[in-house]
DNA sequence: CAGGATCCACTATTGGATCCCG
DNA sequence: CGGGATCCAATAGTGGATCCTG
């Protein structure tokens, strides 16, 4: 790392793509030296270590806030492990308030404020790499296509239209062509209040939108072909 | 059954339609009776039976041979398993001879001559169902189009292509988007020829061509959605 | 708890092995 | 054996459960 880390926020697309493409080619583990944190060998103890250097690194400044990492710019922040060429899992994307979701258009949503232009930084993913030599990838600074913006939407509004029914018991992983609904909590007995059919309310477990790793290689492939 | 079986082979396309139509609802347990023959309640003992009545009762007439069951329609009769809607297996198409698939043209093999045109029949494939009660759909007069025979071509020439440079040991079931390449012997013991490089031969177990699932699946959907 | 994500048990799919008949 | 195919162990993929930090 031959660079000072972000003072502050990067103020144009430009200086943040100049950062990011500084980290590719260098690892957790360097990059954790220079936070002075340390670093567990297996990933099962630090899930989130990654993005998180990384915000640090790139001076991202929502904090634990519901909406893109560089708010000046607008652009969230996503690492995406990869091994063998293909993502190794899905991507959160943001949590689902269920209470708000069934009044909230697609384009006024959490998710979509997210999904409108990301910064995906690829992190190596090999198991049998100790996670402290795991190397970040080139960036790719990425929107939606028309068609993946349609599909993204589309997904968004079956799973808005359950939820206005209160159908909260069909809302699994199950759901999506490429944006997936998935349990989001620290463990299972964690409950928030849903809709429930004609203006009444019921408890379930918190939820996540995440987008399918099929949707990820696409983008992967488009950007490295 | 309210007709009488094939005296001779259908002499035109609609009259083997006509026939095959006849079948549709009926059970294998019904034509296996019609044919005097004992029906297995297990398919494991009976893997070709539902095929073997169709031929009979349909009046194909090539035998053991390397072509079309009707030959002189130039039509292929081919069972389709349906469990749930889709395919419950590939279906095999026909051998491959090692030693001249090299230099026989696609246009010009085995495996296009059956696969040209070929009249499906959906056979139920509910492993609850004894075998003998498992009915038989309706019949699918089906030729590719001209973008599946792109496909179905390209697979057979990336075969060829590594037959011909005696890459034997790279011919397995990873092969082909929808043509695959796998073993097709009694049991794993058997041999036969094959090229080597340059003029020579190896031994190695023999193949088949198959089809994979998904590509009956879309010939299902076109036929019946 | 919300945001950063991956873990891992279970299910679905794959593809090598096999079974019956003439 | 070659033609009629399916069986089933192993692998890939899905989706519910979980882990750390501020």
């Amino acid at each position: 790392m031959h660079v000072q880390p972000a003072s502050g926020p990067p103020l144009t697309e430009d200086a943040l793509l100049d950062r990011a493409h500084l980290v590719a080619g260098h690892t957790i583990g360097e990059l954790a030296e220079r936070a002075a944190i340390a670093v567990p060998r297996e990933m099962r103890r630090a899930k989130g270590l990654a993005g998180q250097l990384l915000e640090r690194y790139l001076g991202a400044d929502a904090g634990s806030r519901a909406e893109p990492d560089f708010t000046a710019l607008r652009i969230e922040l996503k690492t995406l492990p990869v091994h063998e060429g293909k993502p190794k899992e899905s991507t959160f994307v943001s949590s689902i308030e269920l209470d708000a979701l069934a009044d909230t258009d697609f384009e006024d949503s959490p998710v979509w404020h997210k999904l409108r232009r990301i910064l995906w930084m690829p992190v190596e993913a090999d198991p049998s790499v100790p996670l402290p030599l795991r190397h970040f990838g080139s960036p790719i600074l990425w929107s939606p296509s028309p068609s993946e913006r349609r599909v993204l939407q589309d997904d968004y509004e079956r799973v808005a239209t359950l939820v206005l029914a209160g159908r909260i018991d069909e809302l699994d992983g199950h759901l999506g062509d490429a944006l997936q609904v998935r349990p989001k909590a620290a463990h299972g007995g964690v409950r928030e209040r849903a809709p429930e059919g004609l203006g009444g309310y019921q408890w379930t477990g918190p939820r996540g939108f995440y987008l399918r790793p099929t949707f990820t290689a696409a983008i992967l492939h488009a950007a490295f072909r």
